[in-house]
This record gives structure tokens, C-alpha cells and sequence, in this order.
DNA sequence: AAATTGAGCAACCGCATTCCT
DNA sequence: GAGGAATGCGGTTGCTCAATT
């Protein structure tokens, strides 16, 4: 590994944080939390950058944090999130308390997408792999749409595919319901979230998808949602929550991040349907 | 028993964004 | 508004350890 250029300068310590440093930077963000990191390892008489401290803080020494391997549940959700978020790891960790961002892209990376690929599924669109050549033509179709933002009615909070003839299989059965009056792009009220899980260990069925290209897409968005072992409900509770730390994507704190580019792509994940 | 391989995890890097002067 | 510092995020690397050959 290269080591940071701040860390060169100071020739600060690197790698593997012994239980010493550990225990000094616990301690010294117990006593006084950590303010301004860049001078939390001066304070805290360690010979790390701020940003390794940080790192360090929020994956491993942060007492909230959950410990031990990921529930079905937990996977499943962020398998639905994924979808809708696609690599916003932060955002994804944001609805997993407990979790890091590292921690979910870990799992991703080692362990979800190979199930994924496994039962067929391309982790990156979350559609069965023999459609990914439609799927780029779409994504094109996507991108270039992506640029006439006119296209999008959001005022009504209603995502228009502008006409595009939207074949899309997947919808992500995670259900994102729209604010109630559709006047705005926050959220108010009880949302919820309908979390469905696939079935990692069954394989039956995958082979078809592929060798009948026909039927394939309504085939498999009705195994995906109905070979679930459970569901789910998520609810999240109200607008306060999100602004607090847990936001959804349409929530205020997030809203300029979202519109257009993520109402492209959840306009794409559920098929053009209409939040 | 030694070597190899692969999975899982921790940490770093570089870039983008935000904050401050 | 400009510029630098601080912070946050996602991608990537490298280490450890268990399983396999």
C-alpha cells in the first residue's frame, strides 16, 4: 500500500492498528469526542493521520456497531437497496444501523455478488444476465435521456420514461411509496419499505431464464418476488428520521443528490412505474 | 508437512465535496 | 469569489488465515 502524502511528511504510523493505539484513540474520543480529526491523533498521542483515526473510529471502535455476520435479512436488504442505490455504500450503511460502508461493500464485493451471479442475476443492473446486452442498449437509451431533464415530471413526484418502450423485468421489491400528496419530493408520514427475500440456495429455474429469452422476463420477476422465503417490512418512521440520519433518497437532506439521476435509475429499476 | 489458493477483512488512496479564512 | 484544509466516499490493495492440493 502507498502511503498518504500527509503521512509521509510526518512519517506517521501506517497498517495494522495495534490494541495500544486503539485504546488511546477510544479513550481519547470518550473523553471528548473527536472534533477536529486532523488534530485527534496529536490529542490523542498517536502517530496516525486524521483520516486513518477516522477510519479507524467509524469501522472498528465506534460502540454502535453491530458485531458478527450479516442476518439473511440484512443481506436482503441490501441486495433491495442496491438496487435502487447501486454503489452508495454510505447511503445503503445509513439504513443498516450498526453497519459500516465498508463493512456492506465487503460483503458486497466477497459474498453477494458471486450468489447473485450465481443464481443468474448481474449484480450491477439486478437483471438476469442473458439480458445484459438489452440492458446496456437501455442504459444508453438512459444516459442520453439523462440530459434532457424536461423529460422528468417531478413536480407531480411522478417519474415520466418519456416514452421509452420500458421492458424492464426487475422491479426491486423494495417498495418505495410516494410522499402522499405528491406535491413534494420529501417525505412525510409512515413510509414503507416491502422487502422481499430471494432465495440464495435455490437454483431451480436459473437455467431456464437463460434458454428462454421469451418468457424470461416476467418469469423471472415473478420468481424473484414469489420464491422469496419471507418478507420484510421496513418502515421508516418519518421525515424527522431521515433528516436525522437515515435518508431515503427523495428525503430533503438528500433530495438535490437524487433528482434527476436517481429517478433515472429508479424509474429504470421498477419498469418505468410510476412512484 | 509444505505450498498454493481463495475468501474475508482492514486499511489506504484518490477524488469530490464541504467548510473556513 | 478564491484557495486551501478538512472531511466523506467509493474503489482498490494487501494481509491473514483456513481449506485444498
Amino acid at each position: 500500500m502507498k502511503r498518504h502524502s500527509c503521512c509521509y511528511k510526518q512519517k506517521l504510523r501506517k497498517g495494522l492498528w495495534s490494541p495500544e493505539e486503539d485504546e488511546k484513540l477510544l479513550n481519547y474520543i470518550t473523553k471528548h469526542g473527536h472534533g477536529c480529526w486532523s488534530s485527534v491523533p496529536k490529542l490523542a498521542g498517536l502517530e496516525r493521520c486524521g483520516k486513518s483515526c477516522r477510519l479507524r473510529w467509524i469501522n472498528y471502535l465506534r460502540p454502535d456497531l453491530k458485531r458478527g455476520a450479516f442476518s439473511s435479512e440484512e443481506q436482503n436488504l441490501i441486495v433491495e437497496l442496491h438496487a435502487v442505490l447501486g454503489n452508495r455504500w454510505s447511503q445503503i450503511a445509513a439504513r443498516l444501523p450498526g453497519r459500516t460502508d465498508n463493512e456492506i461493500k465487503n460483503l458486497w464485493n466477497s459474498c453477494i455478488k458471486k450468489k447473485l451471479m450465481k443464481k443468474g442475476i448481474d449484480p450491477i443492473t439486478h437483471k438476469p444476465l442473458s439480458e445484459k446486452e438489452e440492458s446496456n442498449s437501455v442504459s444508453l437509451r438512459n444516459s442520453l435521456s439523462s440530459m434532457i431533464p424536461t423529460q422528468f415530471n417531478i413536480d407531480d413526484g411522478s417519474v415520466s420514461n418519456a416514452g421509452f418502450d420500458t421492458q424492464v423485468c426487475v422491479k426491486p421489491s423494495i417498495i418505495l411509496l410516494p410522499p402522499p400528496n405528491n406535491t413534494s419530493s420529501t417525505v412525510s408520514g409512515q413510509d414503507h419499505v416491502n422487502v422481499s427475500e430471494p432465495n440464495w440456495e435455490s437454483n431451480s429455474g436459473t437455467t431456464s431464464h437463460l434458454n428462454n429469452p421469451g418468457m424470461e422476463e416476467m418469469k423471472w420477476s415473478e420468481e424473484y418476488l414469489n420464491e422469496s422465503l419471507f418478507s420484510t417490512q421496513v418502515y421508516v418512521k418519518s421525515e424527522t428520521d431521515f433528516n436525522s440520519n437515515i435518508a431515503f433518497p427523495w428525503s430533503q437532506s438528500q433530495a438535490c443528490d437524487v433528482f434527476p439521476k436517481d429517478l433515472q435509475r429508479m424509474a429504470f429499476s421498477f419498469g418505468g412505474q410510476t412512484l
